[in-house]
DNA sequence: ACCTGAACACCGTTCAAGT
DNA sequence: ACCTGAACACCGTTCAAGT
């Protein structure tokens, strides 16, 4: 990487090429270790250097972000709005599952971007597109949240809580010595870590992240067809969500 | 605080004390400000003398995220499993939002100690309780994901971008412009920032985050009835999930 | 044995001195 | 006018020297 820094040093610096180095860089290294003076160092060039191409890191990040999203399809032609939607959070989850860094550091962006903003409206666009309210349209972005961008918070790391790594390489009686304590404090989460575990060991991956992504978003949109189908509006303040009239 | 720190500096340090401190220390001064160093300072005592009670930043971490899960209502007895979700998601919510620091700080834990293990496995208890397959618990806790511990990813910072204090001081016109730009270029995002902002400006706080978190959580746990009551599994590998026979 | 100051290996960013 | 080394004000954590 000194060979690099050395053969790239003399073609002249630019946001442009700062931004791709960081994203190769975050993709490699990990974000936590990405940092101006590492990022620097990657390039062939002084720390300070970078400061004429973005205004500081937290631009830096965003420009990350822009990358991004520069790399999600646009909506589907001819779908309707449920195909659509569906579609495009697929691709945003195949972009960011290129880009370990990206969920973290979109999590943690709060200026939006215009690529962001764009990205957001023309998201937006689908669902009025469907024909659903304005109204209807706002609560259900809500609701969709960062599924919008293809990730949900995964709380549980792995369905065992976490121990898959350490547990690995431990004697076999110290394995089933953890297995009957968990076993006895938390029987609910082993009984669910082990129903879809199927050919690994209860300490394995577990589950399929996907699968579970897609039950979730897809749970989602079947109940946004609803509301969509019943007419349903936040005004007149309903209790629950009525059936049609 | 330095006076603070002089009354408090005979009474020995603690796990507990430290924790305490933090967290309090943390809701004060916000997560990003609360270092190992400060802290120590706020209890008037050397840095390395933490290292005698949590060790490393991550286990003082780890810590706070306990004390937040004391906070959190055990599940009621005598309700119905909906209601008893229901009721304890939000109490972790009201907990969530009396620690500025938390959904951060939550998210980023990837190692589950025993208090949250505990939290998660009464959890699933409740749909287990509530009649729910093994398997069905399984998607469905993905699907809540981090609703769970009562937030969701905020995505729209406020409805209209992030771009509501440094647009309030300033002068009419150029507020004005931004405006108009902003309508031009995200048409989409206009609409359904001004359909619910009642009669704030469109640059204020536009929605009502609580009624937003109970519309998106209302709608999953409508679903996951739904899916229970057809006895949905995912097992044969249906393509959607079709009514009872 | 316990406690702690100094030091290490980092950060992001400012600023003044160099070309 | 541009570029950059040194410096500033921080980090978390190690370690050896002090009591």
């Amino acid at each position: 990487m000194t060979q690099q820094a050395e053969r790239t040093r003399r073609i002249p610096l630019s946001r442009g090429r700062v931004l791709t180095a960081a994203v190769v860089l975050a993709d490699e290294v990990g974000i936590e270790a990405l940092s101006m003076r590492r990022l620097a160092q990657e390039l062939g060039v002084v720390p300070m250097a970078l400061y004429k191409h973005v205004a500081n890191k937290e631009e830096l990040l965003d420009g990350m972000v822009d990358a991004l999203v520069s790399e999600i399809d646009p909506p589907a032609r001819d779908a309707d709005w449920k195909d659509a939607v569906r579609l495009r959070v697929l691709s945003a989850r195949r972009a960011l599952l290129r880009h370990p860094w990206a969920r973290q550091v979109l999590e943690s962006r709060t200026n939006k971007t215009p690529a962001v903003l764009g990205y957001m409206d023309s998201f937006i666009g689908m669902f009025l597109a469907g024909g659903f309210s304005v109204d209807l349209t706002h609560h259900v972005m809500h609701a969709l949240g960062s599924r919008m961008w293809g990730f949900t918070q995964e709380l549980f790391p792995d369905s065992a809580g976490g121990t898959a790594e350490e547990t690995a390489d431990l004697p076999p009686e110290a394995q089933a010595a953890m297995f009957r304590e968990m076993a006895e404090r938390y029987p609910n989460i082993l009984k669910v870590a082990t129903s879809s575990a199927h050919e690994d060991s209860v300490v394995g991956q577990g589950c399929d992240d996907q699968f579970e992504f897609e039950f979730a978003l897809d749970l989602l949109l079947e109940g946004f067809e609803r509301l969509h189908r019943q007419h349903w509006t936040s005004m007149p303040k309903k209790t629950s969500t009525p059936a049609e009239p």
